[in-house]
RNA sequence: GGCGCAUUCGUCUAGUGGCCUAGGACACCGCCCUCUCACGGCGGCGGCACGGGUUCGAAUCCCGUAUGCGCCUCCA
């Protein structure tokens, strides 16, 4: 039997990256048993938002490369089968009428147990499970009855989900015995939590995709350090592209306990996709990032100038602040520029006449002029670098005087000569 | 409270009875490189929750305790 899985997200809002992870795991998992992963959206509301969040939550999908197979399936579509489903368990004599609604008559002996993929065996005594409600008084189907209900119509053999949902599944098992339907294999992947061990939410930092998109994250890095939460091939290995996560993955060798979410080792490993790109690429993720966030800056210069950051940022985000000022005037603190009044004047002497104005002849020039101050290279180029960049960090000097053309670096220069 | 799940450096993890005086990565600290920052190189700090067993031998198996988390909703 061929493998089929789902991801399941309920449409409230923005995919939270818990969720990504567990569905992450779904599609390494189908893709290398060569089966199919298939998206259904969890609801039991008719809510206006369902078609938006629908599409946020494709859309975030796509970005990082996490694919699905066949339609777009939901919930809401099957609420008549699964009332009619019902009426035959009411029928039976395995449900019964409860205040209008309908509830689903639990065994009260033995133990309902399951082989987990990641947990292993897990039992539950039948009568600490509540006989619980599969219709609302009001017709609507429950998520613990639609759920494994769709499981068994759409023929999911694996069923990969989070671990809030270890108490849930005995339900599940009962009411898919009922029905006659094929148990599912379970396997229950832990949670991700903060930095502080609890539940993840905003506080903690970005949780919705999109905000990890907008701070410059590339999806390429977060897939392969969503992937390494709770997995890992091996005790070496952390880098690798979707293709070698696919087919190393191990649904097996998940971890059975919770993950905190470490914001400071996805800077890291994004730093080291952005290093890795080649140069044309990264300049080009640059450019387009950027037009997608609001800056209107020339894209020719954006290009000349990602050489110069591609090694010292670690998000796309961070350009910029780090690189704002080849497009933007800068308003240097003169505190800033201690003492680097005379440096100032010999590098304004220095590059007026300056030909080639490029950066190899610049870093010549200024260098010449720090060697007849007799200033070592940091002294002498900190006042600069201030004067010019606005910033005591920047990337290469002599580069960025060379784009920022002789120009405006001497219009710069002077001004915080006369400070 | 009941039921369930979890517990290796600060964090992510390797480890499935001897290869472990517990390995890697991030973070942190130091040194080197260096125009700042970063990158890179080298080195360091740091952990098997606790208590009992089983065994010649336990991070690895069993029991208990503690702590954390989940569910116990006509939420998903």
């Amino acid at each position: 039997m061929s493998v089929r899985v789902r991801m399941a997200p309920s449409p409230t809002g923005f995919l939270h990256i818990g969720g990504v992870r567990t569905f992450l795991f779904n599609f390494l998992f189908a893709r290398q048993s060569g089966g199919e992963n298939r998206l259904r959206i969890e609801n039991t509301d008719t809510s206006r938002e369902v078609a938006e969040a629908t599409g946020h939550i494709q859309e975030s999908l796509r970005w990082l490369g996490i694919e699905w197979d066949g339609p777009v399936t939901f919930q809401l579509d099957r609420m008549d089968d699964c009332r009619r489903v019902a009426q035959e368990l009411v029928a039976a004599g395995q449900a019964y009428e409860d205040e209008g609604a309908i509830r689903f008559r639990m065994p009260d002996e033995g133990a309902t147990a399951w082989d987990d993929v990641v947990r292993g065996r897990v039992e539950v005594p039948n009568e600490t499970i509540e006989d619980l409600v599969l219709v609302r008084s009001d017709g609507r189907p429950t998520y613990n009855f639609a759920s494994p209900m769709e499981d068994v119509w759409d023929g999911i053999t694996h069923v990969v989900r989070g671990d809030d949902h270890i108490s849930n599944t005995p339900k599940q098992i009962n009411i898919i015995r009922a029905v006659g339907g094929e148990i599912p294999v379970y396997a229950h992947v832990p949670s991700i939590f903060g930095e502080d061990g609890k539940k993840l939410s905003k506080r903690h930092g970005a949780v919705g995709i999109e905000e990890f998109r907008d701070a410059g994250y590339l999806p390429e890095a977060l897939l392969n350090f969503l992937a390494l939460l709770g997995w890992a091939p091996d005790g070496e290995t952390t880098i690798m592209s979707r293709d070698e996560l696919v087919a190393r993955f191990d649904l097996a060798r998940v971890t059975p306990s919770p993950a905190r979410f470490d914001y400071a080792k996805l800077d890291w490993m994004n730093g080291v996709y952005l290093r890795a790109l080649p140069p044309e690429e990264f300049a080009h993720r640059l450019v387009v990032w950027l037009g997608e966030h609001g800056y209107e800056w020339d894209s020719q210069l954006v290009a000349a100038a990602a050489p110069l950051v591609q090694e010292k940022i670690s998000r796309l985000g961070e350009f910029p602040g780090f690189a704002g000022f080849l497009f933007e005037d800068v308003e240097p603190d003169p505190a800033e520029l201690d003492g680097g009044g005379p440096m100032l004047a010999a590098a304004i002497e220095a590059l007026e006449g300056l030909e080639p104005f490029a950066a190899e002849a610049i870093e010549a020039a200024l260098r010449a002029a720090a060697e007849r101050l007799e200033l070592k290279p940091r002294q002498a180029f900190q006042p600069v670098r201030v004067a010019v960049t606005g910033s005591r960090v920047s990337p290469g000097l002599f580069e960025s005087i060379d784009l920022l053309g002789r120009e405006t670096a001497l219009s710069r220069l002077r001004r915080a000569a006369a400070s």
